[in-house]
Parts: C-alpha cells; structure tokens; sequence
DNA sequence: CTTGGCACTCAGCCAGACGGAGTGCCAATC
DNA sequence: GATTGGCACTCCGTCTGGCTGAGTGCCAAG
C-alpha cells in the first residue's frame, strides 16, 4: 500500500539485512549495530552501520522493539530475505537418513499410517509442527467398487483408490437387494469406471442415466442410482498435524491468549484448510510470512508449504508452521524432500 | 502409608472441609477461616474455624501454601470430598438439552462422526478436555465379513461389525484369486463367523484348521488362512480428544513445561490408554484425582471417567480430564449422562 | 562517505518499604 | 471444656527508586 520505490537495495545493505536477520533466526533476540559491525565481514565500524539500519527501517524492512533495543525483521524484511537473500542449505545427512527410513517401503502400511509419519517426521525434524492434508481423491483414479449387503435395507458401498485409500459408505435403499443383484451391480459399474477420477466418474454417470432407457435392465438402473449416491458425497478435505506442543516452547508464542486460538484453528481446520488450498494451487514449495497468511491466529507465524503427487497429480500439501522467525534455509529443503518420499511411498502400492 | 486412623470425622469438621472445597472450586484460591465462618452456616468464629482447620491439615485433608494464605484441599482432601462429602446436582436442563440435541438420531452417522460428537460435547459442555475411546472390536459382534480382489496379489478384506464400525484391510496373497473364489470363500467365511465376536472367531479359525483334513476343498482351506491373517491383526485401542487448549485457561496448569508435557502425552496416548483401561474395568463412573492415576503428568489433574455400552456390552470408555480443582458435582453426571447417550446412539444403527 | 564521541533512552534487575491476608497461640469468657 | 477476642508474627505481592548495560541518533571531525 505505502510502497514507494521497487526498492533494488545497494548490495552493502542486502549483506546486512542478511546477516541481521540470520542472527536473529539463530538467536532470536534484537540484534544491535557493534554485533553487525562483528559478523558481515564488512569492515565497517557499528556507527557507519547504524546509518544503513536506519535506512533500512525507513523502508520497512527492520523495526526496532523500544528506542534502545537492536532491530528485529519485519514481515517485509523476512520476504526479501526468504525471495533473495536466503541460501538453502542442503539437507544434512543425518536428517535425510532419518527421513528416509522413516519412508522405508513398507507394503503393508496403510494411507493414514504413511500420513501420520509424514508429518511426525516434519515435526521431529523442524521442532515445530507438521502437517499433511489427506490426498485428495478428487484427483486419484478409482480401482474398485463393490457392493455388500448388510441387513435388510442398507448396502455397504466400498471404493478402492490408488495410493492406498479405501472408502466405506452405509446406505439405505429401498427395497432389499441380494448378494449376487449387488454383486453383477459392481460387475457392471466397475467396469464404467474403474481407471477414472472421480469428476469422470460422475460424468459418466450422468450419460448413463441419459441413456437409461432403452438397452438397460432394472437393475443395471438400480445400480447407477446407487453409484450416483455414493459419488455425489462432496469430499471434505482434511490433515493430520503432529508437533503442535512444539510451538509452546518459542518465547514469540508463548502469549497464552495467542497459542490457544491458535490451537483452537488448528482443530477447527477450516481456515487452515483455506491456507493449505492455495498452497495446492501453486507449483512448488511456497512460504506465508506472519499476516501474509491472512488470517490473524498466523500473524506471528510462517508457514511452509510444499505440494505433493501421486501419479503425477497434486493431490496433497504438506506444511511445517513456526515462529516467524525460523530457519528457512533448514526448513524449505525438508518440506520439499519429505514432499517427494511422500509422494513416491503412496505411489508405490499401485 | 502414614494412614493413622479410619478418620471418621466429626460432622462439624465435615461440614468445614465441604464448604472449604466448595469455595475453592469456585474460586481457585486458598480459603481462610473468615470466609469459612461467614459461608458454612456454622455460627461460629473464625478462631473456632481455624482449631479445626489445624486438626484437618494434621489428618492430611488440607495443606497450606506457605504460612499465611488460607488452605487449600489435598488429594486425599478431595477423595474424601468426592466419595461421601458431595451433593451430585442434577444436569441443567439447558446441558441436557445439548447434549440430546447432540446425539439426535441421524441414521447416516458414521461412527466416527459420533464418537467425535461426543467428545466435543464433553469438552464444550465442561469446559476442560473430553475423551472418548473408540468402541474395542473384541467386544463387537461381525455383521459381515468380505474378500474383493485388488490387482494381483492383493486382496480387500472388509469386516463390518455391530455398531458401525467398518474394517478395511489390505492383503498379500500367494497366488491370484478370481473374484468369484473370493466370493465363495466370504460366503463360506460368514456362514461361519457372523454373529461371533472376534476372540470367538479367532477360536473358530483354529478349529476349522485343526478340522482341515479331509472335508475341505482348497479354497476354503484358503480362506480360513486369509481370515486367520486378518483377524491375527492385534486391534489397537485409540481414542479421540476435544478441546485440549481449554486446559490452557487454567492457572493451575499453566506452567508451560507441565503443559507441554501433557499435551505430548495426549498425542503419544500410550500412557492415557493406560488409565482409561482402567475405567473400562470398573462398573459405573470412576475418578482418578490427581496423582491417584499413578502418571506424572497427571499429577495436577483429575480423570472423570464412565463406560458405554453397546449391546449391553461396555465397549469402550469416555471421560472428561481438567484440573484438580475441577467441579466435581457438575462434571459426574455429565460424563455419565453422555455415556447413556453414546450407547444408544450406536446400538441404534444395528 | 566514514568514523569516534556523546548525550539520551529504555528494559531489566535489585533492594527496600509497605499493606493485606491469614495464621498460631494465649488468656478470658460462657 | 469448648468458644472467642486479642495480638504478634509471617509471608506474599506490589510499588518505589536507583542503577547498569545495551543500543540508539546526531554531530562534528577525518
């Protein structure tokens, strides 16, 4: 809003705000000039640098706490930092290793199992919270359907995706059907559908209704009623988070009022599921600085996200959220690393 | 240990000890004679008082914070309050009201979706966290057993037992197997097995292999090892929590490492499993008040628990976790009440 | 443009003082 | 013998003022 010039800062005052704001990750308190004058192999004395601060928290990328603290980013100034200025580590081995192990190919592992993991091991490993949003069936392609009979007048419908997601749904119905009626119903609507997402799924349903008519026997019709009833179930999205205690430990959030509406978010889910939908649309990683989010229980954290695939498709996010102050360079590569293992164990049980 | 004598106190120190507790659970601070003298009805000075506030604390009902604040109940203090001292209220007609609204029949419930009602009315109700075990299967009757083929060397197997629960499972398997022998061997598989409960079938499986020999063919040698294979599967209890951070808002608990180590066991669960199986042994509701639970970190909370049914059988356990200093009188029927209600909400589906 | 010097500001910490709440004990009273 | 008023005492919480250290902004000299 207040932005006056594209700001292309002088390259003395880019290694400051770096070695500033790498200082304050690390330590996490206001960080003076003499400090800056010590650690940017600059060679300046703290007086010539308190002039680059000043300029630099004219154009907002430091604010001071009080008068005679040191300068501590601005959401501004962690962008720039995180768009240019940050150097992404490489993953250290002993991390990578954990990380890998925990992905080990286990055949018999579940979705929710493979989730769970994913995000234990973002948090373990960033000491913050990890989360994971449930792949999307939206965009896996259905293996298998199958009709059961329960008592009398419920069916048990059970849909089989990739990526390890199996789907039950109760219903009722009208009259009794029994096992073999049911049994030719999958027969019939497996192979309609079987290899297609669920929107072709219920494309295809329409134009079978359509073509109800004529060539189709009774219960071929019972059968697409049915299937139109288990698909038109809109999906409901959802995560799995782990490590949210870890947040308690940063002095940042340590404001009671703030962590519990914070966690209060984190189970309410709908807006934090608004967050992590963005992040489905965009390519690759991608990072929410404090109020860049948009919603006020974040303003004092960043979260990073990274999408993931199964089959090539997007179908999920995951996220590691912190302090505002974390370390980027660490984190960006874990989300993304996890992301990929993540996706390839889910692909693997095809 | 240092138990001294049954301690049957006089009815005058009875009455003392209940008005103390009483006002201090409403207002969370040590209690001091005056006040005593003005609330309990008594008649009598505040020197009075405090002669048999001195006898209370020597018996180990009472402790003193430090030398001149009022007192404050022990654990044993409130034991004695909880076991003979307390007048159970009668639920508001508001909470009740809520509560049913809660539990209102709804036939497409899963039962997921209930036990998660259930937990959220507990914890919204009594401001504190609600928890609800998930019903154990060992005590669930099998409704339904079933074998899908996925590609190749794996097979679905879905169990569907009393109260709606729906199992999945994912096998391996030697050889490929038509869908038409998978068919076969459910078939066989429930004629068997409905009805029983899983140790019941588990005893089942092992006479039918024992039986083996000669009058079975090799496809229901087959499926006995496939229902041998899923119902070998250790069923690992779980639970589900509500409101966590409403514990947030209580002084008592506001350190933040003990919290923090509360809530970390809320998510590792082992040790709360523990407990609850406890409760599920037990009759009707039980109380595990501070240390009493035997776990560190529950030392400065209480445990409300009561069992539900389903079938008559108690399948699981819900209970309401807060502070010591948590209103006993209102929180007993609430739990309660809300056992009734979760009972019948998943006997219903039957 | 850079630098040393300087006056100024401000949070954090310590020490001391004070008031309030509540106690334990004792001697007087019913 | 139980009950009571009186009293000295203890201890917490709060407020105060003073001090220190860190860091600033500004200015004038290099």
């Amino acid at each position: 809003m207040s932005t006056t010039t594209p700001h292309a800062l002088g390259e003395r005052a880019q290694i400051i705000l770096k070695t500033l704001i790498d200082r304050f990750i690390r330590e996490g308190e206001p960080v003076g000039s003499r400090t800056i004058a010590r650690e940017s192999g600059l060679d300046l004395s703290p007086a010539s640098i308190r002039n680059a601060l000043l300029d630099l928290e004219e154009q907002g990328f430091l604010q001071s706490p009080h008068a005679s603290a040191g300068r501590v980013p601005t959401v501004r100034g962690y962008r720039l930092f995180v768009d240019s200025l940050l150097t992404v580590q490489p993953l250290e081995s002993a991390q990578l290793a954990l990380l890998e192990q925990g992905f080990v190919a286990d055949e018999t592992a579940t979705r929710q199992q493979v989730i769970d993991t994913a995000s234990r091991l973002l948090s373990g490993i960033t000491r913050m919270a990890g989360v994971v949003t449930l792949p999307r069936r939206e965009q896996l392609g259905l293996r298998h359907i199958e009709f059961l009979p329960l008592s009398g007048h419920q069916v048990l419908a059970v849909l089989v995706f990739e990526g390890q997601e199996v789907q039950n749904r109760i219903l009722k119905v009208e009259r009794p059907f029994s096992a073999s009626e049911l049994q030719q119903a999958s027969n019939y609507l497996n192979t309609l559908f079987v290899g297609k997402g669920i929107q072709q799924v219920r494309d295809a349903i329409v134009d079978e209704m359509r073509r109800t008519r004529a060539d189709m026997d009774e219960l071929m019709r019972a059968a697409v009623e049915l299937a139109s009833v288990v698909f038109d179930v809109p999906e409901e999205a959802d995560y799995v988070i782990a490590g949210q205690s870890n947040l308690m430990d940063f002095k940042e959030l340590s404001h009671v009022e703030k962590l519990r509406a914070l966690f209060d978010a984190f189970t309410a889910k709908r807006e934090m599921l608004h967050l992590l939908d963005q992040a489905l649309q965009g390519e690759g990683a991608q990072i929410f600085i404090g109020e860049e989010s948009g919603y006020r229980v974040l303003d004092d954290c960043s979260v990073v996200t990274a999408p993931y695939r199964v089959n090539g498709q997007v179908v999920g996010v995951l996220a590691v959220i912190g302090p505002t102050r974390m370390a980027y360079q660490r984190v960006i590569p874990i989300v993304d690393i996890t992301a990929r293992l993540l996706g390839s164990a889910l692909n693997l049980s095809n």
